[in-house]
DNA sequence: AAGTGGTCTAGACCACGGC
DNA sequence: CCGTGGTCTAGACCACTTA
């Protein structure tokens, strides 16, 4: 009676009904069941689902695996609880809309022909901007790195940033090639910063990265500004990446889907 | 002994243990201590967690109350579980950032001086490109309209949308006024859309849109494109909100902060 | 008072990793 | 082998809503 390879004499694909020999925990198909009920327009927004105890008997499962299940389906979004009334349905709400960095994350970790053209690459003194904004005095020293990232020839992202530039810290490693970007945005080995903050604004592209990046000056870009702290709460690292509009494309998904 | 006030016996703010007397639920409490340590360098990305059954006797709680909030942690990306081996705290990594539309949601809903002014609000033929985003024939009815959204007064988001005409239908109430746009951004009502999906650009004002703006034509803003599906996985509304940079930006937070 | 969600217990058994 | 995380049970008590 253990979970293993499948379906020992349930019919092949029953859905609606625990499968309680699956791989798959009896909460993430309980989270599917209802998922697929609400998708197909059973239970509309705004609608009450049975009573946990009523799910409980009829699936012949405990409390709080039922519970979990309830508090997945909170957590995503799909249904909301009010104590001692009920769970309901919640409706499309616009502002659930979460975008992410996994286009950015793609274009930069296309294995195949990613590389990285260091433009510059040395200490210099902070500008009065980025000595505020790594806490520096204006004229502190800060390495300065300005790099252009290339797949397969053509200039995707332009990079310009600017790092602490402390002897006594051991640089922090990984801001200084490819790797580094490609560790930052998969998250490997970082145990030197502790939190950032990134911001995304619509921009124009200037001569300088009109150039760079081969398009047209003043044609629409994205520019992805950053702010990396150590575990002192200092501020290490600031700079921002350049992308083409044309290259570039934040995505979501809001409401109830069937398959994600 | 039961969850009420505050704090009895226990000196005042007794972080780094759990106080059964307080308003807040053990297993939170277990994710705050946690998160704590971790933004205090205590625990460095790469470490080790105590495992679970420690964590059970040294706080006093049974197993499913500290996975619970184990769960919590690996939901906001904080640590990662290996089965069979512990507990480990994430590295920052850039692909996890999440934005999303507060700030224009904030824009929106301004409540002391929002209005709508309707540019155009008919039924006209779709075009070529609309009709296939509706999923029509080139030339159905779509009820067409064009609206721009001021704060005291001043323009900051245009909005282009194309709806379903179907007589049959009582129109997708809501997407006609002001309270349209409020509904759709805080989820009230809605029980017609079933999901959207949604995608942000960067783009230039053209000559139209500066002008409605009160921008410079070819100057920076934000594209957000889209499409509404109803319960039959029909699309219903198909558009776009124009937004100059300089009103909007999107920001987020990675890593390990101490308090949102 | 009855029904609902919310928290929590004290175990159980399993699958996996490392010694 | 033992320790680890992962799932699940069968209840308990509480706070809240509704009538």
């Amino acid at each position: 009676m253990k979970r293993g390879t499948g379906m020992p004499g349930s019919t092949a694909k029953d859905i609606l009904n625990i499968d309680r020999d699956s791989f798959e925990p009896a909460y993430l198909q309980l989270v599917r069941i209802f998922k697929a009920q609400i998708a197909s327009g059973k239970y509309r927004p705004g609608a009450k689902l049975p009573s946990e105890a009523v799910i409980c008997k009829k699936y012949g499962l405990s409390p709080m695996t039922v519970r979990r299940a309830i508090n997945l389906l909170i957590d995503q979004g799909v249904v909301r609880t009010v104590q001692g009334s009920g769970t309901f349905v919640r409706g499309v709400k616009l502002s659930a809309s979460s975008f992410n960095l996994q286009e950015l994350m793609e274009l930069i970790q296309d294995e195949n022909g990613t590389q990285v053209k260091v433009l510059e690459m040395d200490i210099a003194k902070a500008s009065p901007e980025v000595a505020e904004r790594l806490g520096l005095a204006s004229g502190d020293n800060v390495i300065h790195a300005r790099r252009l990232l290339l797949t397969r020839g053509h200039p995707v992202v332009y990079h310009h940033g600017h790092l602490l530039y402390d002897p006594q810290r051991p640089i922090v490693e990984g801001e200084l090639d490819v790797t580094s970007l490609r560790g930052l945005f998969s998250g490997a080995g970082q145990t030197d910063i502790k939190k950032g903050l990134m911001s995304v604004q619509a921009v124009t592209l200037g001569e300088q990265e009109a150039g760079l990046l081969k398009r047209e000056q003043g044609s629409p870009a994205f520019r992805l500004e950053h702010t990396f702290y150590d575990f002192d709460d200092r501020p290490v690292s600031y700079g921002w990446f350049v992308c083409p509009a044309d290259r570039l494309l934040f995505t979501a998904k809001i409401g109830h889907w069937d398959e994600e």
